[in-house]
DNA sequence: GATGAAGTGTTGTATATACAACATTTTATC
DNA sequence: GATAAAATGTTGTATATACAACACTTCATC
């Protein structure tokens, strides 16, 4: 028994792109999607944990970190509504998830067996094709995401990485003010330095007038990131 | 007229995994593959330059490497026989190369349109699936390297960042003595660091029995990497 | 609106890295 | 095996970051 809204939800899903409501049915009734509920700060699923099903976020947000043997950890990113948990995971042949993720807010996620959804390729060959096609699309720009990441990484001053992370998400974001949707601790983490560090460097810039920032809501000002 | 060398190529390519002959040779009559020659140290691909093939290295090594507007450089990574190029690339919405492409060594490479492949799909369904199931593994494969890369650049020092990467190729090589097909100040760009500074480095590690190397073999003693 | 908790700002010291400039060693080529 | 070119090692100075410890501000909750 399928909830009707589910199929409106998965409908929305970047790996459902293009789908039809009768396909997702389809792709429910075989798989049998589970749902769950987590409350804030709650575990999803822990570093190292063998993976087999992927995750679609009905609501909610979950971040994705990565601890270190030293006691660090590091931000990886932020899953929004409608994005795919742990679907770089079940496509590798260790099938265990390198990072923590994370419930940021309250939130509701569906649960699909990849193996069984691959499956689906016995009863309808062209639903799995496409599933696959759009699988594709989404790791590729997981790929990019992370190359945007090892981008800012690279840098070898916290000013150019905090410049080049900002105008990675202006570009995206399209506009000049925009909500980073990180509090100062994890988008140091994010950077891979020391908060109190980020928190001089951030007024620095802000008292240069290269950015502007409240909360979590920074304005770049000028500054292209892209080379070429 | 297709050589008849390039289907056994082909047939070795991780992309075309688990292809009997036959099925490379439909592949093959129905896309045309073009075989281009490089001699060492010459561009294959610019960074931001349009793309539409993929390339598979038939012999020789490819250097990934990535720009920044401030003169800096960075590797990403160095591709090797049977290897693809580009399947990121062409996977995305932009189509343009992120990065650099240059030959390490002569080398010869055998490009395929990528929309030319997937419309095989038309003329036998199952052989395009199983090309985008290796597609899929090859990309999360490439997720988990990029994770790798991001998992040095987020060490705070550069002892860390060595021990890191050194680990990473142990464990992949299964042996503590290796190669890492990279000259020192390669290295250094890889890790993301000044040259001298990498090199005083070593020599210190060495100095205190961490680590052993000469040329671009490098013992690595002890030291576990992953975390958990 | 008091209270505590979480988040942010500030300071100081120790250490690490960048960068430049040059010395030395190794490698390739004739 | 002489020569140049490439790679690696060394030094010194300026600057940036780590880390700890604490002050201040904001936010949530009662």
């Amino acid at each position: 028994m399928i909830a009707d809204d589910m199929i409106g939800v998965l409908k929305r899903a970047e790996l459902f792109k293009g789908f039809e409501e009768c396909e997702i049915e389809q792709v429910c009734d075989f798989t049998i999607p589970v749902e769950r509920e987590y409350e804030k700060n709650q575990v999803i699923i822990h570093q190292g944990e063998p993976v087999t099903k992927i995750g679609i976020i009905r609501s909610g947000t979950v971040i994705s970190t990565k601890y270190h043997f030293n006691g660090d950890a590091q931000i990886l990113r932020i899953y929004k509504r409608g994005e795919v948990l742990s679907l770089d995971t079940v496509n590798t042949t260790f099938l265990t998830s390198p990072a923590s993720l994370n419930s940021q807010t309250d939130c509701s996620l569906i649960f699909i067996s990849y193996k069984k959804l691959l499956e689906i390729g016995r009863v309808n060959p062209a639903l799995k094709e496409r599933i696959m096609m759009n699988s594709s699309e989404i790791l590729s720009n997981e790929l990019v995401r992370l190359m945007y990441k090892i981008d800012v990484l690279s840098k070898r001053t916290l000013q150019d990485r905090v410049l080049t992370y900002l105008s990675i998400i202006r570009e995206k974001k399209g506009k000049d003010t925009f909500d980073i949707s990180m509090n100062q601790e994890q988008f140091a983490q994010y950077l891979c330095v020391n908060r109190s560090v980020l928190s001089k460097e951030l007024n620095q810039m802000r008292k240069s007038g290269l950015i502007d920032y409240n909360k979590n809501r920074y304005t770049l000002y000028e500054h292209t990131s892209t080379p070429k």
